[in-house]
DNA sequence: GTTAGCAATCGAGAAATTAGAGTGCTAGGA
DNA sequence: TCCTAGCACTCTAATTTCTCGATTGCTAAC
């Protein structure tokens, strides 16, 4: 159990090091504490005999250790208010009803990316509130058909299939059935209603049925699939700690490898931080995260930057911008 | 006018910088031509008056300026066959007939980010033949609809209208309109169409005539409209004249800002090559770039890359590129 | 428990040193 | 007239040395 003084002491070495990513040293804290460096190095002793403080080499000042950040966020981080300006930029986006849920959330972390300078993501899903409101099919060439899905929450998508050695008439059956028996069903479950009310019937007068029964299944597997998106990747150059080229092209790849960034995914429906090695991403960053929830989306926001990052700030506007999308 | 063996000395240090992106001497020179490094060295310096050599500093190898790589490729660039397995690569794309062209040129442009650690940029636009077939709206919510358009190629787009005071019976009047009197017009030309023939007769019938009319013109603005992707931009990471943070930076920037890429359109039909300052990009880089053309779309595709870069490698795949789609 | 004093440690940057690659020039030879 | 061997000169890049200043840990006294 750490004192009030060590606290105050970890506190302000944590805070001082994001503000000026420079190892913190005895003096600096004497002076606005009421006592010698020499007591306080004492006392940075103890710290980093507890696992909270590191040194950068045997004569530098202190520099907060992973878990050292993680004491500060669980015990010692204040939130305050988000400043008017901020709120103010949010503001204009949300105030925009004509935008789709997608655009408002990227539009809304590409503000919070620019004025925190870190990266976000956002990963969203069509949520199970979304049910499937109509199917139509296009002939656009021989064999060449084009599915269009709409749901009841208005989202629309649309899929190319291919379909040798079927007939139109065919199709057009199929289509009905669908739109008969399975419309309003959440767009999560189509692909299984699909497989088990709609392919047994087909498979008895439509002689190509396979064929014609992984169409439509590739096209609700793409409707129901997770979209993820990186914004303001560019940040990550602007931080010291990244300032090797292969360390960005590291995290660069990583932001690209989409298949990766989907299990970012967050259950849990409060604002979550992992530090260092706590996320997968990479033990040099830190992630904050939460998800959303609304009846045609669900999903999780993330704000990815150095482990050196401004913790209360991005929890914060995550915090603005969940309550704002949940309404 | 350049003598032969200027040629040769200028082609070699041209070849063998871009290979090993180091300024050539003249010793590298002599040992493959028959003469002593000081002739070389004498050839060089002629080279040098006439602005096609450079030297990084007073004692150093020879480095090509902007108009010795010119005179290169205008000259001296031998265009050899593509590798098999490069070949390989790209019919493995070309051959999936059920891809639509933007996911055929994304995909094969990613291959030759891959093999040449270049990036690519795709911008495609429809082209004149590819007509609207037909549009078709589905409400979703109050005052919410969705208009989804389809061309006779199979392209589909949709697009959520807001349009508050307008009753479903007039929407569905103008969408009628539209279906019977401009089907069948190509999508470039679509939206001039709208405004002189549509615009009058609804103006007539439909009180808040202005905004069902300012809905249509965006969903088929935006049909319409140009598309540009950037493929590979992590390879900008891999080449050491972009080594310092500012200057990724720099160039990232350029690469996310999509209006000014879509500058970079290309009218001419030729495999066009820019050289540091002869393109907007950036004074760095080199952009090779060249048009396609299909019923369907049409576009520039460009490789960017290093000045220092397999000049001739890109040309030839982007010809090949160029010929598989126009088939 | 706190503090002043002090030797010891280390990084960061400046200055000096060295090795090597390459040049330009000159003078003699084909 | 063109080519080349030889040589002094230049500059980089890498390595080493030196110095400055920040900061520490320890000790002894308060």
């Amino acid at each position: 159990m750490l004192t009030k003084r060590q606290e105050s002491i970890l506190k302000m070495i944590v805070t001082e090091y994001i503000k000026l990513a420079k190892p913190v040293g005895s003096k600096l804290i004497c002076d606005k504490l009421n006592c010698s460096s020499a007591t306080i190095r004492n006392e940075m002793m103890q710290l980093e005999d507890l696992g909270l403080l590191e040194k950068t080499h045997t004569s530098s000042g202190r520099v907060p250790s992973e878990k050292g950040y993680r004491y500060y966020v669980d015990h010692l981080m204040e939130l305050k208010e988000l400043s008017g300006e901020d709120v103010y930029k949010l503001e204009t986006v949300f105030q925009n009803s004509s935008l789709e849920l997608s655009d408002v959330l990227n539009r809304s972390l590409e503000i919070i990316s620019d004025i925190t300078s870190y990266t976000s993501i956002v990963l969203d899903a069509k949520s199970h509130d979304n049910k499937l409101k109509e199917i139509n099919v296009v002939p656009v060439d021989k064999d060449i058909l084009i599915a269009i899905v709409v749901t009841d929450q208005g989202v629309v998508e649309h899929k190319t299939m291919e379909v040798s050695g079927v007939s139109l008439e065919e199709v057009k059956k199929t289509v009905k059935l669908i739109n008969d028996l399975i419309v309003g069903t959440p767009i999560d479950e189509v692909s299984a209603k699909l497989e088990f009310e709609i392919k047994p019937v087909i498979a008895k007068y439509v002689k190509q049925h396979e064929i014609l029964y992984n169409a439509f299944y590739d096209v609700f597997t793409d409707i129901s699939s997770k979209n993820v998106n990186v914004v303001g990747k560019n940040n990550i150059l602007k931080h010291q700690e990244f300032s090797n080229v292969s360390k960005i092209n590291d995290i660069f790849s990583k932001l690209d490898n989409k298949e990766m960034l989907k299990n970012i995914e967050e259950k849990n429906n409060d604002i979550n931080i992992y530090i260092g090695h706590e996320n997968k991403m990479d033990p040099d960053v830190a992630v904050i995260k939460t998800n959303y929830k609304t009846s045609k989306d669900e999903g999780t926001i993330a704000i990815i930057g150095p482990k050196r990052m401004d913790y209360d700030k991005v929890v914060n506007l995550l915090d603005y911008i969940k309550k704002q999308i949940e309404g």
